[in-house]
DNA sequence: AGCAGAACTCATCATGTGTTGAATTTAAGT
DNA sequence: ACTTAAATTCAACACATGATGAGTTCTGCT
């Protein structure tokens, strides 16, 4: 999408004067693209183009392309700051308040990019997938099924039904669900996610 | 996971006796590549390598690699025949009848291949995803909606809670879920579709 | 029996990949 | 001011990929 200028037809080698502020370029463009393409989609030669810089400074500072990918997902989402405010809503909109923390998420691509760069690279990399399941069970679904009394198989089919229509949505834009407003959303999923946790 | 022999050293070249069997090789083993790798992850001489035949010999049937996908996941799910079977089943017990129909479809590795590399490949291939959201739609969507009386947000929640669940279960395999009973998931997600599609 | 065409392999091309080591320029520490 | 270390580029390796064209062996039709 970002198609830096790439005028600097041959820029001489050497440390770059000013501070240095090409290591979070790099970062930058290694969530957007990863966000595009997935991590096997993703070549250390496109985040250097992205970012400006030659291949092997990327090596250079995270020893390799998977260093760049745990680097770069460093953030997914926390769940610290979002379980008190999940705690602390009543207990009969619990759906309501887990479907609008979850639209918030995708609202802008800034914090929508690690979530879908994510997901696209489980689906093909064993790796990826190991991260992600990681963080489903410990991040989601454990501390929701500890703070509400709810069996972990009805915390991940609550899991399952966000994750799903999000891959609609925002992967496979499949419509009416990729053009829907989030409080047709909020009115379509949260009878659904209330009834898993209730 | 299928690792033939290889001992073929060195076979001369031209055709070989008897009946030609070496095209239904390659879709068997361009099947379950695209099911375990997705789309971009699966190497032409990987197949061709699992098939027991020349790369060279992929191109010779299927033209280029696009060409052994379509040709590969030509018939993911028949919706013609499973159709009747959900209109023939009492209202109030669409959920269910739907929910076991799908379950049907992933219990063996042979139907539920397609149907995960069409997943997985969407992730990363926009070709493969304009494919699966053609499918959804006009496969999905539409026929249910138009059967039942209901709006298309809806039956795409419903779908999106089935393929949320079915990520979750066969390919990050996150627990319970990926080990749960099939009576287990009806129990669960029969009540969730019927309210959906209800 | 003979021949067109299909099945099949081989060698090869152009391109892209992750990674490495050496060389050069600047910033930081003393 | 000097030195160490960091940032940066360049050139290159070893390998994998999709694709092509030519050559070889078999089947099927007449």
């Amino acid at each position: 999408m970002k198609s830096e200028p790439d005028v600097r037809q041959t820029r001489r080698p050497g440390r770059r004067p000013g501070p240095t502020e090409t290591r979070a370029a790099i970062l930058a463009a290694a969530r957007e693209l990863f966000a595009e393409k997935g991590y096997d989609g993703t070549s250390l030669r496109a985040i250097a183009r992205a970012a400006g810089c030659d291949p092997a400074l990327v090596h250079h500072f995270f020893g390799n392309k998977e260093g760049v990918f745990t680097t770069a997902m460093q953030f997914p989402v926390t769940p610290a700051d979002v379980l008190p405010r999940l705690l602390e809503a009543p207990p009969d909109q619990l759906g309501e308040t887990l479907v609008r923390i979850f639209l918030e998420i995708w609202r802008d691509e800034e914090r929508r990019a690690p979530v879908i760069a994510m997901v696209r690279s489980a689906m093909t990399n064993e790796q990826a997938a190991t991260l992600m399941r990681e963080f489903i069970t410990t991040a989601l679904l454990r501390r929701v099924a500890a703070a509400r009394g709810t069996s972990l198989l009805r915390a991940e089919a609550a899991v399952g039904q966000m994750v799903g229509v999000a891959i609609l949505r925002y992967v496979i834009k499949t419509e009416p669900v990729a053009s829907a407003s989030e409080e047709e959303l909020v009115e379509l999923l949260a009878p659904v996610i209330q009834h898993y946790l209730g």
